[in-house]
DNA sequence: GATCCTCGTTTTATAGATAAAATTATATAA
DNA sequence: TTATATAATTTTATCTATAAAACGAGGATC
């Protein structure tokens, strides 16, 4: 009778010892909570902005569901995120790309970001405390010391968090996540290979600003921040072109 | 031989057939194009924007797979789409329900509308013909002799879109169009049944400035307009409360 | 009365099948 | 040879059926 019951309740067993798991081990299950779809989602998203798919390349629902062992239901589901990202665009039946961008693209994501992050942190400014400008500082100072980039996005990335995350504007800070998503793309794109290592004195001067209370200088500061566009040219394939990227 | 081949071929000749037509024709098959997900996504958006649907009430998926004559898997796919919308939340395993809000949300997208159609005006200003102007104007109108919110939101919304649109930001456009959508909501669910006309003196203003070349100010009015909370007590379930909406 | 078990419902995901469309390859005619 | 029509293949988009897991509502048990 209990054995029969096992076989049927397994998994209901496993739901009652959950409850008696203390929160740092439950933590540990909150992966295997997250739906397939959106496991794919994030794989698809990371490859996207890592540059490891190309822009313009198809995306075909059965051969990353065999990819990822999962059948082609959460795969198309995965793929309406990206799209609400814009990091994919899907044509009716011709299925769905990575989307390609240009320079006027780049521009609109750092106008966009200058916008938003300059409203966010203008209601972040007065939940600012000294721990968190402290901790801000160690980013830009990981930022400095970066040897390449990934980690020098990834540096810029907490940053630009740090400050702005005390808005409590869950709406406003899931909009900037995405636009971030779109700059490391043109980041990456860009200085792929070769980074040299620079020292952000905009953050710096953001950061003082700050600790002084002169909110407006900040906001000033990084509107000018974000929308610094790198440009530098490229060989690739032969022929030059210039490529530019949201550098801050 | 001509016979057996169509009966096979059918598809490919309509296709070469549509080569063919004229664009005014083509048109007409667009809806045909629309992928059975993005109907679903439309049709509940509408809804959910009406009010139709409670805030916090469960979108089952069965039950409106049942209801649109599909099977789940669309169903899903337009989950997803709201969810990115902001009009709907999922909790893994628990199923999604209408997102609900309060007055924090509704000034959180007043405040990212008022930065963010500032920054497609500032754009779109260059581009701005008289004729556009024009239209807007009969937008205004079209909003002043509204009798109900729904066509006075509709009138709304076509100003904006009107005035802002040249800017020929894609990405901006769509978050905007979200933003909008989350507007009517607040709107609709707070001036749902009694609605008193009146004269929007903040578009006319608008438009003089933007026929006078005077950009700042205009965006300065669309900054204070798109910020203009509406609040008044309403009587619900026998208990008076509050309730907010951005009206413009 | 508190705890535990069971049952029905719902979500999430899989697998297999199908129709329509798009893509690629091939053969044919001009 | 080139362009076009035909055929074959692939891919998308959908449905149906099925199963495991999770939740909630009672009901049984101590």
């Amino acid at each position: 009778m209990a054995g029969s019951c096992r076989d049927r309740c397994g998994g209901r067993r496993r739901l009652i010892d959950k409850w008696r798991l203390p929160n740092y081990l439950l933590n540990m299950n909150r992966k295997s909570e997250e739906t397939v779809a959106a496991r794919i989602s994030r794989h698809l998203a990371d490859r996207i902005i890592a540059g490891e798919i190309e822009p313009g390349a198809r995306l075909r629902q059965d051969h990353i569901a065999e990819e990822f062992g999962a059948s082609h239901v959460p795969v198309r589901e995965a793929f309406r995120r990206l799209e609400a990202q814009g990091l994919a665009i899907s044509e009716p039946r011709r299925g769905v790309r990575v989307a390609a961008f240009d320079l006027s693209e780049v521009k609109e994501v750092a106008e966009m970001r200058a916008a938003l992050e300059v409203l966010a942190l203008r209601h972040a400014a007065p939940h600012l405390t000294s721990a968190i400008l402290d901790a801000a500082e160690e980013a830009t100072k990981a930022g400095d010391n970066s040897r390449d980039v990934r980690s020098w996005e990834a540096a810029n990335r907490r940053f630009h968090r740090l400050i702005l995350e005390p808005c409590r504007m869950p709406r406003l800070m899931a909009t900037i996540d995405d636009l971030h998503a779109a700059s490391a793309r043109f980041l990456f794109a860009t200085w792929q290979s070769d980074w040299e290592t620079r020292t952000d004195h905009d953050h710096r001067a953001i950061l003082a600003a700050l600790r002084k209370g002169d909110v407006e200088t900040a906001c000033a500061t990084l509107a000018r921040h974000v929308q610094w566009i790198g440009h530098r040219p490229i060989t690739r394939g032969g022929r030059k072109r210039d490529v530019f990227a949201i550098v801050g």
